[in-house]
DNA sequence: CATGAATGAGTGTTCATTCAT
DNA sequence: TATGAATGAACACTCATTCAT
């Protein structure tokens, strides 16, 4: 917690042994999450099941935060592979809907420790060092493509479609669902739903786009 | 963790001084979390801040987590005082803008806190003795009034609509937003246009209500 | 107290520091109850006094009764080393006369560690852990041996002298005394004794023994 | 632990129902005791069992160890009670054996509680305060009767005589013996056995005695 | 006198982190 | 560089005892 770069990997691994063994802690850790929540991560159980010692897992990560910041990233670096795809997508909807898949995908897999991530993101000594929304970001993006409504507040917009598909996805996590498609249909509802009335609200909003091809398309595969 | 009875009260406190003591402690437990997140959340200091002696913390909360729990329902107690006000409200749109009046209330008042104890409610040691989805089943009856949509699972469309008005809120409370007129509109949107659309989506949907007494009202007063 | 392994060790000593530790740890036990009593046997202080912190000694321990117990084998260990020459011992009397030497030798070398950790036996939390009657036992096998009188029921017979020698040099640890030989006298005379008597109390005893080898020998050096 | 009196019973009960409750806490210390072992046995729990708050349980014990004290004499009276009985036998291995049934009834009677109040009269804090050896000095007057070995030592031989029966009751205990008269008979032979033994080991002894009224009469009622 | 709320020193235990080998 | 022994601040919780009501 002294230094300021405290929360930085301490080196990045160069020789493929210690990318290596990065990766099993990173590994280690997330299955410690999934299987034992968050009581069951520490640095000692992630070594030891990393079958690393403790030693070298700060020689990889700076202190606990680091190595949960890691992991963080790592996740979303898998989501965004799966996500950056929706850019390709023809118009809005089409986008909106491949990024909601994605969300749905990556929640789906590993239902609990996305969810116990999700949590971590909030704390505070982890928040200053994420790349906040980036998945906010992402949204404000695709809310800009044609196809949908117009929001008054784009970002504001984007914060609030980021946090109900998390919401959304997060509690069906929680009750264990498994079905991917039906879960995508109701967060698609939920989205396009917020999308069309927040914008309606706004004075001159287009009620035009109520039949628009927002309306359920094929989804993403 | 040792005694199966290990999260109820042990004692109801029957003199004044006693009542007295139990709520400072369940005051000071809300602050410290509210100031210091989860980590300053530790018994000893909950009893200092209260300005009471450990001692005394463990004669009415055989555990942390008994305390945790009784917070919990304290704020469960304070939001349902106002939700349930909902369950007068002529038609089901009005009922559930109150519900959602009464959780952006909820949330605004105090964000971290409630944000921090949502995630509390996660924890598998505490969910067990939680009256689960209070929340959910309110909304499970308003979703059955009249002036609503139709929805195929009704459950899970309740489940759905308190995730994701859980999920806007919080996402606001992080942010720190304060214009709770603003949030209440985002959420109504959100909500009734999910309600709408997964309505729609089953065979048989009824476009009809598109513009019906769905859309945003003047709110709950 | 939660997992069922909690009175294993926790890792076995590698290095020879380990080893030290674990050492020092135990012998700080043993003179604590010594010198204070079960009173001031606490973790804390044992690892002070070995000059260790108290994390080295949950490194070893999972618990304060997998110490206990560990301490209990130890002078348990001790007990055997001395008492299983009786084995080679010609004739019953003299193994039995070994046996009760070995008693008399380990209470009245550290009387009080010896008293205190025999109370300690009868703790339930640890007797299921304990090599139960190994003491029994031995004594078991040698009644078996020839020159003393035959026992109807030798288990019975065997928990008895136990308990016979285990009151004697109990009590004579208490009033401190310092006298091997004569107290090795008196618990031979209540052994032998005993078995002579318990014996001729069966039907078909056989008094002849009464001037047998059993009359006190020279005893073991 | 600070006053010189802090172990004798703060007040004795005069009313009635002073001595009433004061019965009730004894009787609640022994219950928890017998049911719970040392470790159940705290001053609150006491109280609480024996329906007295604890501020009633202070004001007839000044403190804990007082009130174990207490206890103790309790049953030290009820054992005396039965065994004073031996100093009117026709001689003194009757009178032994008397005593030796008074021990075995009362450890055999409530095993447990027996037995652990046994080990803390090697408290330090107790002994002190304890008529120790009121069972030893008996034993002493009984072994100067007629028909019983001349001991060398006396006072040495009633305390190990004493020692030796309360190894062999306890030990019985341990087991949840429950047949007297085997235990008695057991009892006896070792008692009677060391007494000849002891005694002829002295130069001098009387070997006579071997076949004297020692041997097993038909015992006490 | 009885009550029971309050006290707080003390105890067992965990776990992030350091550093000698 | 890797190891794993060692550290110690921090924390949950207990229980003998006091004292205001």
């Amino acid at each position: 917690m002294s230094r300021p770069d405290a929360l930085l990997p301490r080196k990045s691994p160069r020789q493929r042994r210690a990318r290596l063994t990065v990766a099993s802690l990173l590994e280690a850790a997330a299955q410690l999450i999934e299987t034992q929540g968050m009581d069951g991560f520490n640095t000692n159980a992630v070594a030891e099941r990393a079958g690393v010692s403790i030693g070298s897992l700060y020689q990889y990560f700076p202190s606990k935060d680091a190595l949960t910041l890691a992991l963080l990233e790592r996740e979303a670096g898998r989501f965004e592979a799966d996500a950056l795809a929706a850019l390709e997508a023809p118009d809005g909807p089409a986008a909106l809907r491949h990024l909601i898949g994605a969300s749905v995908r990556q929640q789906l897999e590993r239902p609990e420790l996305a969810r116990l991530l999700d949590e971590q993101e909030g704390r505070p000594e982890l928040r200053a060092h994420l790349d906040k929304g980036r998945f906010g970001q992402l949204i404000d993006t695709l809310l800009q493509r044609p196809g949908l409504p117009r929001q008054m507040d784009a970002a504001l917009a984007a914060a609030d479609v980021a946090a109900l598909i998390r919401g959304l996805v997060d509690g069906a996590g929680e009750r264990r669902e498994t079905d991917l498609a039906d879960l995508q249909r109701r967060v698609e509802a939920a989205v396009f739903g917020y999308l069309e009335r927040a914008a309606a609200a706004a004075p001159g909003g287009q009620g035009r786009e109520c039949e628009s091809g927002m309306r359920a398309g094929p989804g993403p595969a």
